[in-house]
DNA sequence: ATATCCATGGTAACGCTCAAACAATTAGCT
DNA sequence: AGCTAATTGTTTGAGCGTTACCATGGATAT
């Protein structure tokens, strides 16, 4: 690497007029400046990052802790962060908490110590279920700046970017109660998060206010030690009378479809589906997956943002919560 | 961030006895050492990352550019590349080139400034396409340690990790013709980057040395401009006799396989399939798509592997190509 | 008293920027 | 013309947080 120093020797000039001349600075002459830049670029001076840092004590990087690139909601998550920050000038440092609480320690731990500027992060499963969150609010007593989104956690004071998993589920179920089904099952398999509870209090919630809906609802919680497709199998045998189906994360819906076919069901006029999916499944369904579109992209954008902001302020503010609207999306599975 | 200086300020001694009794240095007395250590502890000292790399020159971080975040294979490459390199205690800043030749020259220009030690990247298709290189050997003649995978491109002089993607489509028409499949179909929508090529030319071999194969190879090759579902579908009526299917992309094999139920065939008996997926998409199909599994657990690993030991080594020795195994899984889409 | 050891302190350097100091030129004033 | 004041262009020096090397001081041994 080429660095200041070795510039200044070349030119006959010290380090600090080279610095300046590279920076634009007025206090140096013009056609110093001029030298200066075009023996720079010949021999590709870069400015060295980590002397800038050290210096600046900025990074112009944000450390991002998924919980699971795999699936495909976080996946598209980081490429949206990633497409936001690079186009404001940030690199991102990615780490993948395997929904683990001590990896996601562990990961905060080692970026704290002046490798990033900020964070943003989606809870781990095991984080959320043992509701732990020290390591978080560390960080934060800190001073240093986080954006949660997805799963967030109420009790930490930080910016957020959620989705409104509640009204998003509520409408759904709404819809297929429009429709007239009246024996609607939920399926999911993330109960345990905070958003999937939340999504099931949206379909309780709008079974419950609808007088002329008799049944129970029927929530089939599925876990990571089940298999899927035999649960969600099972579900057609053991309620014979189902006729729609809310997923409220992201692969059950598109199993139910499969499964219900298979089992000669016509779909949308005998069973409606609404999945809570990504257009990416959507090749492998046939009819098209009705959906709850979470515009995930803009979720990864918002939060980057957010987080910038938070960044460029110079004084405190409070914490900023980013709602991100949904969208049904009716398609082949729904009426 | 707590820094040595406060440290020393606190305890009363001078900065280089508290850096020495952090690192156990001989020359520093026991007592000394144990009182540092605790007020370390106790203040949550860490080592301010910038100023390491600043003074040793090495960052602990590699950069890893992939072109495609939302392609389940470069997704799980990037899960083993994190979960490889976070044990081996290095960082990653990820950088997604979105398949473009502009924004892989510019993640590379960015981080050549001291930010990573080292490259693990996968070729974009438009460079690919274009056959542009430059950028990645001006990297390498700085000296900056390069790991391709997957897509790779020959004329660079580096580490490389590979599948034998020629070998692996040979295997699995041959396969095919030992079912007995008389009319064989290539469907590609990677036509265009090494791999597919290689994959295609496996297929081609194989039919030709099979003196009974009567057929023409047929090839079809889906660009992003295509809408898959329509060009596969419309396989099945240009081409009626089909009774073998080798998809060497990730997703064509799927929607061939449900295409294919959709419009009757009986399968496997009349008709088989093979794809180059990995095994998320198995909980999409029924029956299950018989697939080439590339390891890309492996690929992501043995990347990391390449990496680590070309930053470790002393004197400089000659470049490395890993070729990870394939391994054809025949389920319920072949005889 | 001199050599030997031990514990600690001081300094420079990594590459960079910024404030302040300085030298050299030009302008302003009597 | 002669002297100060302002302007311009450049260098010096310090500091960001570390560590490596060398220096220093006091105690102990010879």
């Amino acid at each position: 690497m080429v660095t200041l120093k070795q510039l200044a020797e070349q030119l006959n000039v010290s380090v600090s007029t080279v610095s300046k001349a590279l920076n634009n600075s007025p206090e140096i002459g013009k056609d110093t400046i001029q030298r200066v830049k075009e023996l720079a670029k010949h021999l590709n001076y870069q400015p060295n990052k980590m002397a800038l840092s050290l210096k600046s004590n900025k990074t112009n990087t944000l450390g991002v802790i998924i919980p699971d690139v795999l699936n495909h909601f976080f996946a598209k998550a980081l490429y949206a962060i990633e497409m936001e920050a690079s186009k404001q000038g940030y690199n991102i440092i990615t780490c993948v908490s395997n929904e683990l609480l001590s990896k996601e320690e562990n990961s905060l731990q080692l970026l704290s110590n002046g490798s990033v500027d900020g964070f943003i992060m989606s809870i781990a499963e095991e984080t959320q279920k043992q509701n732990e969150t020290d390591h978080i609010s560390r960080v934060l007593d800190r001073g240093m700046p986080m954006v949660l989104f997805d799963r967030v956690c109420d009790d930490l004071e930080c910016d957020k970017v959620i989705i409104d998993d509640f009204g998003a589920a509520y409408e759904a179920t709404k819809h297929l109660l429009n429709e007239g089904r009246k024996h609607i099952v939920l399926i999911s398999d993330i109960e345990k998060l905070s958003v999937g509870k939340l999504r099931t209090n949206g379909y309780l919630k709008a079974l419950q206010e609808d007088v002329s809906y008799k049944e129970e609802p029927v929530v089939i919680s599925v876990t990571k030690a089940d298999d899927l497709e035999k649960v969600v199998d099972h579900l057609f045998v053991s309620n014979k009378k189902v006729d729609g189906i809310l997923s409220v994360d992201n692969t059950s819906g598109v199993v139910a479809l499969h499964k219900a076919l298979k089992r000669g069901y016509k779909i949308p006029e005998k069973l409606s589906i609404i999945g809570f999916s990504d257009d990416n499944v959507l090749v492998f369904t046939e009819p098209k997956l009705s959906t709850i579109s979470q515009h995930t992209f803009d979720i990864g954008k918002s939060a980057v943002k957010l987080m910038v902001d938070r960044l460029n302020q110079k004084s405190k503010s409070e914490p900023v919560t980013t709602t991100i609207k949904t969208k049904l999306v009716l398609r082949g599975t729904t009426k």
